[in-house]
DNA sequence: TACCACTTGTGAATAGATTCACATACTCGG
DNA sequence: CCGAGTATGTGAATCTATTCACAAGTGGTA
């Protein structure tokens, strides 16, 4: 739960619905739409229209009545709602299985992060180029954060150093952070971070199937 | 939200935080704790000891009175929730910078998801090898599944294609898919899918830092 | 202009998740 | 074996999120 410089709080669920409509929109402005209802936003996402429109309210009124949303000018506010209008200066910690992938990941680029900076620890990787950039010595990551303005940092060190790294982080004045490891770390209260964690999502999927499969017929909401 | 063979419909919420006391509890049975309360459980992930709980008794009684949980058993326990105290064989289709990452990440391996095919239709990587696992055609796709015996499937392709790989992973009978391209895909009712977005996580972030930075002070929870 | 078909924006209602609070039950030291 | 201390398990209360339902506004048509 957050809430900011708009009226009401806005919960976690509704930033990342944002970003799924802002995903859409972008499909939509390619495919020539010039107005999209809640009702086919909700139907290409599998939500419902009424969470759509109430999700949008939060922040204003951006539709017509009667016609829908504006599609490309929906898809601009929503990208500055999301701070997606301006280039983020992120650096990459960690260029090991992870972090190799994420200096490649092209969807970074195209929603504005920037990697710019590139740290680890290894004498054998610092110096060495992936794709463009120059890894560094993770001895000089403060200065280095700092002459390149970094914004948002990126962790995908192991888990056993992973609450050090961040305190580095934290103490060169980080406030957004995002980990790969697995791993609770702890930052100050005015310091975001989120994890993401591969490993959940497939617990998740295990869960699933381990207590549904070959489970006769139920209405899809489970047995209860 | 998600019931099975237990009494009470779960929520995914419930089954994160499983996932989460499960590493904590991993990590208590190596610092050799026998015993665990919902209280210090809490203070690790910065969860409330009440909630540790509620999760914990949905699946049954667990722990003892004015002692706490027992850490290697809880730790069995919820391996058997979550479906983790068996091997599940897992297929991974698209070998570019997540694929490739994902085939070396051994955190799936520690937790029993045991990658044993990887697929591609790039006849330059078709053959080659990726830690010990030699990159098939996604041709022989079905046969492929099966021969394996392979009940998860990550799909990590490219957007414009997921679609059309998903259905054919739908059609080789498999339940489980985690998708980690940026795209919402359809598949039967009676299909698991989970969907990995890595982009989200850093939206979220420039959301937050947007919406907060340079706010003079708020109690935490925003201003409105 | 008058009407119709359509869709938003939003209070009110509902459903769902979290927290509270306490009865219950166990441990441990003496 | 007792009493103090501790911690679970859970119904009830609270808080949060989602959905409903409809008044109000719009575009198109005649």
């Amino acid at each position: 739960m957050i809430a900011g410089n708009c009226k009401r709080k806005i919960s976690g669920s509704t930033i990342h619905r944002l970003s799924i409509y802002y995903r859409v929109l972008s499909i939509l402005e390619k495919e020539n739409y010039e107005t999209v209802s809640s009702k086919e936003l909700a139907r290409r996402e599998k939500l419902t229209p009424a969470q759509v429109r109430k999700d949008l309210s939060f922040f204003g009124s951006f539709g017509t009545r009667g016609l829908g949303y504006p599609v490309s000018e929906l898809k601009d506010r929503i990208a500055r709602i999301l701070g997606l209008n301006k280039i983020w200066n992120v650096a990459l910690i960690g260029v090991g299985n992870i972090g190799s992938a994420l200096v490649g990941y092209k969807e970074f680029q195209r929603q504005n992060f920037n990697i710019k900076v590139i740290f680890d620890n290894d004498q054998r990787k610092i110096g060495s180029n992936h794709k463009g950039i120059t890894v560094s010595d993770i001895k000089n990551l403060e200065s280095d954060l700092k002459a390149n303005n970094i914004e948002i940092v990126i962790v995908a060190v192991p888990a056993t150093v992973a609450q050090y790294i961040v305190d580095d982080v934290v103490r060169a004045g980080i406030k957004g952070i995002l980990n790969f490891a697995p791993v609770n770390l702890k930052v100050p209260g005015d310091v975001f971070l989120r994890n993401e964690n591969m490993s959940m999502e497939l617990e998740y999927l295990s869960f699933a199937l381990r207590n549904f499969q070959d489970i006769p017929e139920t209405d899809g909401r489970g047995i209860s």
